[in-house]
DNA sequence: CTATTTAAGTTGCAAAATGAAAGCGAAATT
DNA sequence: AATTTCGCTTTCATTTTGCAACTTAAATAG
């Protein structure tokens, strides 16, 4: 965890900025959560282009600060498998939400009309099954 | 508005990102929202202290992006009165979400007991309150 | 078993963002 | 008329970001 007691304030809002106040974390945290992305390779490729050494950097925070872990693959042992923790997996109605948000308001939004429609219509079961498919890699 | 067509990508998560990926903006959200601030001077006010120059980028910003409006103040010319848009206000359901996320996470949370507990059972009336608040001053 | 490819980083450096402090012009108050 | 207040802007030092090249260890191919 990153020290809280070099936190700005304990404010909610400022707690949750500590953690995800920059313009990366909650990409991974997409990436994650949504994407079933693991390796380290595999957040690279996304399509907002991170940088090895941010990426590097923001798996070191976000570990530190609970949001995710970290194991070896079995099947390679150069590979680290990453996982979101209960925590992190508690992200996803903000994330959720956020994406209500912005397919609302981005007249160029990637968000397919049925998702849309979906998140609409039946909110807890689109995070009941984000949070079920994280949970279970714990 | 931010030109769109520099964005990274429009996926949702980044498109959130590039409104408020950043360490102030949502405390500035917070602030309107929440708070009941409306001058210069009292977002300068916070516990989180932020400086002037910043300050006045993310206003600026923030009213390009089309989250927040300003108006001179009727009653002191030097004054400027900001505002929520709708977009803005639309933000009240992340907002709380947050509150509620760091509320549980965060064992030094400013959230007072009872906040939080209203935040559990009465969510809807929390955010509809707040969104009145806001759209009264439209 | 040697050579090369792949995964997951680290390092170096330039550019951009941030933050503290001081300055400034216009309007309001004394 | 002089002073204070408001909403900034400017300057400059520090921090963060981002690109590119390099490294190390493990896996795979010949």
């Amino acid at each position: 965890m990153t020290d809280p007691s070099t936190f700005r304030s304990h404010c909610p809002t400022n707690y949750a900025l500590e953690h995800f106040g920059d313009r990366w974390t909650l990409l991974i945290i997409r990436d994650l959560l949504f994407l079933e992305k693991q390796y380290f390779r595999e957040f690279l490729s996304g399509e907002e282009a991170i940088s090895t050494n941010i990426l590097s950097d923001r798996l070191k925070k976000m570990e530190k600060d609970g949001l995710i872990a970290h194991r070896s693959d079995p099947a390679d042992a150069r590979r680290q498998v990453y996982l979101l923790t209960d925590k992190g997996i508690d992200l996803a109605r903000i994330m959720v939400e956020i994406n209500r948000w912005s397919a609302k308001h981005d007249p160029f939004t990637d968000v397919p009309p049925d998702y849309a429609r979906r998140v609409e219509e039946d909110f807890e079961s689109v995070i009941a099954q984000a949070v079920a498919r994280a949970r279970a890699k714990l």
